[in-house]
DNA sequence: CTTGGAATGTCAACAAGACTGACATAAATT
DNA sequence: AATTTATGTCAGTCTTGTTGACATTCCAAG
């Protein structure tokens, strides 16, 4: 707290943005948003036996097919006890497949089924929506530094993570 | 899905930022920036027998002082009984003090005491000194377009409450 | 080849933190 | 006096995270 103020009051107004108050507001930013960004997928959700955690899993499986357990946990972030228990549901229920690794016969590949990527598209395009209007209320400019600051706030594996989908499609 | 690209098409280069590919990058940068967002406070807040939630608590009741319970759980977005359980243990904890109303009193105003704040600044330095890293990072012009971005993400009553937050203090 | 360790995935049990519903109390409002 | 509002509490459920234990498969060192 003291060294932020110390490196606005440092550098004037040219810092400004950096000051605690500016901060603060970030945050709050952060956590308001985050709560729009998850609404509209979190209603879809609701009355089916499904929740968030679904929802990421067939997003990611949806945006790499055939990708293994291994990898969708480290990008999610999860053990793969919990992981296990949605893809578990997601498989009986026939949204996703899990075929045994031809090469490596412990891994298990996943892919959507096309229920699954019903889903997952009806879950997306509600989430876009919101996003493609954030976008247009904010402009080209707004969207190229929304998209620079998150990137510099994420983990160093996370961007890595990030960049290599990004760049993979 | 067809809807944005039609759009993007429609007019060109000038809205290449709206296509799916570009909402669906904002999409995961959401995703993994939150990660990044809360990871520093979860940290120093494993092991003792606190969580996110009361992270969240603190945050508010630090930045509107004497709040009611009842503003307290519109602004985070959760069930009486739900902040009950959280806001019972950081009173019995002695960080945060509930007075009844003097006007009212049916409200209990919500402060938090020495301690209370030690622990809230020690979370909320670790988060700012994240959020300023990427601020720095990212510069002034960025940084502007990601809260015009965040704000338009928020739903109506969120960004009111936000605002109200902002135009406060 | 065999054996032991590493990698991958599954099952079971538990905890945090959200939810709903029902109910109690006290104070304000009509 | 009756109703509404603000708050607190108890009980139970759901989602989603955790750890621990275990099975299978692969690979590499003996």
């Amino acid at each position: 707290m003291t060294e932020a103020q110390g490196t606005a009051h440092r550098s004037g107004e040219a810092l400004l943005y950096l000051t605690d108050e500016q901060l603060r507001q970030g945050i709050e930013a952060m956590f308001f948003a985050y709560r729009g960004f998850t609404a509209d997928p979190d209603r879809i959700l609701e009355g089916m036996s499904y929740g968030r955690a679904h929802h990421r899993a067939l997003h990611f499986i949806q945006c790499a097919p055939g990708t293994t357990v291994n990898n969708l946990l480290i990008i999610l972030g999860v053990t793969k006890q919990s992981l296990n228990r949605v893809l578990r549901t997601l498989i009986e229920d026939g949204l996703v497949e899990s075929h045994v690794g031809r090469s490596d016969k412990r891994e298990r590949h996943l892919t959507l089924t096309e229920a699954g990527q019903a889903l997952e598209r009806e879950l997306s395009d509600a989430q876009r929506m919101r996003m493609r209007d954030a976008y247009r209320k904010a402009g080209p400019e707004a969207v190229a530094g929304f998209k620079t600051v998150l990137e510099a706030m994420m983990d160093d594996d996370m961007r890595a993570a990030y960049l290599a989908l990004r760049d993979g499609r």
